[in-house]
DNA sequence: GCAGTGACCTGCA
DNA sequence: TTGCAGGCCACTG
């Protein structure tokens, strides 16, 4: 499972620099899947079970809206992670997400 | 091999 | 401006 859609996916998730975060949309952009981003978010699901652990945490919605936040255990825990590397989380959303907006694209 | 599902995004009313 | 619906691709049963 290392040349999967996952593998790939979890590479841009584990290239987003502390205190930072990014969107599906712009990860699937990376990939070259386009419009595809439902199946970086698919492949986020295996990040709980992907070694070396993936920062899921750092990775939402376009919005910047923590969409996924119900899939960690426990579901506070991704605020808490956003918050701990100095990301402000207000109403399960990113406050100044385009500050800490990290384009997969331009590192890339 | 077929069908369903999924942590989304974009467009239109 | 807000809300709803459709579409996209890959993996599992």
């Amino acid at each position: 499972m290392k040349d999967s859609f996952y593998d790939q996916v979890f590479e841009i998730a584990r290239l987003v620099p502390k205190g930072r975060v990014t969107s599906y949309g712009a990860i699937a952009k990376a990939l070259g899947a386009g419009g595809s981003a439902r199946m970086v978010g698919y492949a986020m699901s295996n990040a709980g079970i992907a070694h070396p652990k993936v920062p899921a945490h750092r990775v939402v919605n376009s919005s910047g809206l923590l969409t996924g936040k119900f899939h960690f255990s426990p579901p506070e825990l991704m605020q808490q992670l956003l918050e701990q590397e100095g990301i402000v989380v207000e109403n399960d959303k990113i406050k100044n997400f385009k500050t800490v907006f990290w384009n997969p694209l331009e590192e890339l």
